[in-house]
DNA sequence: TTGTAAGCGTTATCAC
DNA sequence: GTGATAACGCTTACAA
């Protein structure tokens, strides 16, 4: 930055406020100095620019690779996300750190915080950390999830309707007249549980319907499949499932599929995300949305408020009922 | 670092020294300032570090959301690809920095560098970009890139092996006696054009094949379901069709079904990534794997020598047919 | 084995 | 409007 200060005859805090775009130039020095920055290749060092500032313009974005990866990727929905987060980002000049596996607890995430890294953290999908998450609120991080939203969090969530997704799917049930229902899903994750408190909620203005739990450790295909099988070796089939992905939908047709059992003869059967294939499918099935385009720049959003100190309430987005074939 | 420096007696760069693990330093000394420097939750400055070092430790990563979004992202696939870059830049302690969808030319991904952002590139999936990627190589930029490998390029890339995938569809063609080939995919894009070559390559061997190719301009489902049904209401049907991924290959069933034409009966269908869902499919999806859970490690080593100076070769990693009823 | 001094490239402060 | 100066927090070179 000197030399372009030298070769433009203006001094260092000049180019400086130059390339900030400082209303408080002459419109001539100006040009004068793009002109020679331009013609030098010249480019801010951000590590200097970063050292200098208060805020980092950094965010990083925490994906839970551990749940997701695990055999094979389950739906690619969360990359959606992350797809929305990127571009919102770019969109305010924030740079977007990926985070590392190596952060899992509250101490590590602070360390990145107070080692000037990044000013706050976006989490896509809160897994298995709420307690971790309170930590992290309770020490005053700036961050912004999606995932469950409970009002009750000391956090600021944003995520789909996941309690009226269950609702949905029950009411379904109900008009199909089942009876045993089968919630699929590994409920230490909020936002798979909130759709079975959903479904639960249903069932129990009617009496005669039980709903039973399948627990699935990891969110793949794969996975879902054995326990899908093994649990239908020892329990007798149910009239209804609810998954909690449109990947475990299919692996679940493919399980009672082992059992000579067909959706929806056999079976009602309700996914989750509408995954592209999921209208294709044989059968088609039938699942809920979630409206996410939005939810990207919504987190960003929040967090931005959040890093100007002020407090943004958590937010639910639509959920609706996709009804196919099973 | 004063503070701490002060509070465990000994001067700055000491406490520099134990914070890098120098050799250098007395044990006792070492673990005061460790002590020290916990009690007080004290975290480097990394900007401060960034700014007075050679390397920044950040590597940019490309994806290719353009390609992948427009409606829904396709194959899960490249983000096994990131998982695996993730993991493996962590081991080595270095950031991951998702690059902005801003950054399209040769010129702003240099930039990148001189303003010390990252020291280099992986570009996941070489997308439309090679010749930006070309001129990116001859302006010395540091860079590796998953996608199509051609050791003619002057860059070091890392990639199953497309061509042989093609021909692997060919030969599975050939045995099925199909005349009539057709290839779906964008062939602008390098490892899609590679397997045309391969399945071309095959064709040329049988002098009674003719080989059709349909382009699609977005890798999403909804746009190669439109693309073919309007490329069937203008041509007769093939009796063998190439895609470029399993998702295209779900499309393409649900397109020839509008038109009475069921694989395999009609028409021979070869998919591509080997998804979770395509075994379960109906049809099951006959489909190319790859091999891609060591590309991670494999595209982070290569960078890692570029950075220190090395020339590393390009690599092909193996790819395997997997037959099942198409 | 440890300390002193200088400098990395920016921006904030304050003077002109 | 613009410039001089200091300061951000660290590491390197060199001295002890």
């Amino acid at each position: 930055m000197g030399d372009i200060a030298l070769l433009a005859n203006v001094s260092k805090p000049t180019v400086s406020r130059v390339l900030n775009n400082s209303p408080l130039v002459n419109e001539e020095t100006r040009e004068r100095v793009l002109r020679v920055a331009r013609e030098h290749g010249y480019a801010i060092n951000r590590n200097a620019q970063k050292l200098r500032q208060a805020r980092n313009d950094t965010v990083a974005v925490v994906l839970d690779f551990g749940s997701h990866r695990a055999g094979r990727i389950a739906d690619p929905f969360i990359f959606e996300l992350l797809a929305g987060v990127s571009e919102a980002l770019s969109v305010r000049n924030q740079d977007l750190l990926l985070s590392p596996p190596s952060l899992t607890d509250v101490q590590s995430h602070l360390d990145l915080i107070s080692s000037r890294v990044a000013d706050g953290f976006i989490f896509l999908g809160q897994g298995v950390r709420e307690p971790m998450l309170r930590d992290l609120a309770r020490a005053g991080a700036a961050f912004v999830v999606w995932g469950g939203v409970d009002p009750k969090e000391p956090y600021c969530s944003v995520g789909s309707d996941n309690r009226l997704g269950g609702q949905l799917a029950g009411e379904l049930f109900v008009k199909r007249q089942a009876k045993r229902w089968l919630y699929v899903g590994n409920i230490a994750h909020s936002e798979i549980r909130m759709r079975y408190d959903g479904l639960c909620e249903v069932a129990a203005t009617h009496g005669d319907v039980h709903v039973a739990h399948l627990d699935v450790e990891q969110m793949a295909y794969a996975s879902t499949y054995q326990s899908m099988v093994a649990w239908l070796q020892k329990n007798p089939p149910p009239d209804a499932v609810f998954a909690f992905s449109d990947t475990a939908a299919i692996a679940i047709v493919a399980a009672f599929r082992e059992f000579g059992l067909e959706a929806p003869t056999d079976y009602a059967l309700c996914g989750y995300n509408n995954i592209p294939p999921a209208a294709d499918f044989t059968p088609a099935l039938t699942t809920i949305e979630q409206e996410t385009h939005l939810a990207g720049a919504i987190l960003v959003e929040k967090l931005m408020q959040i890093l100007e100190g002020g407090k943004p309430k958590s937010s639910l987005l639509p959920t609706r009922l996709i009804v196919r074939q099973t």
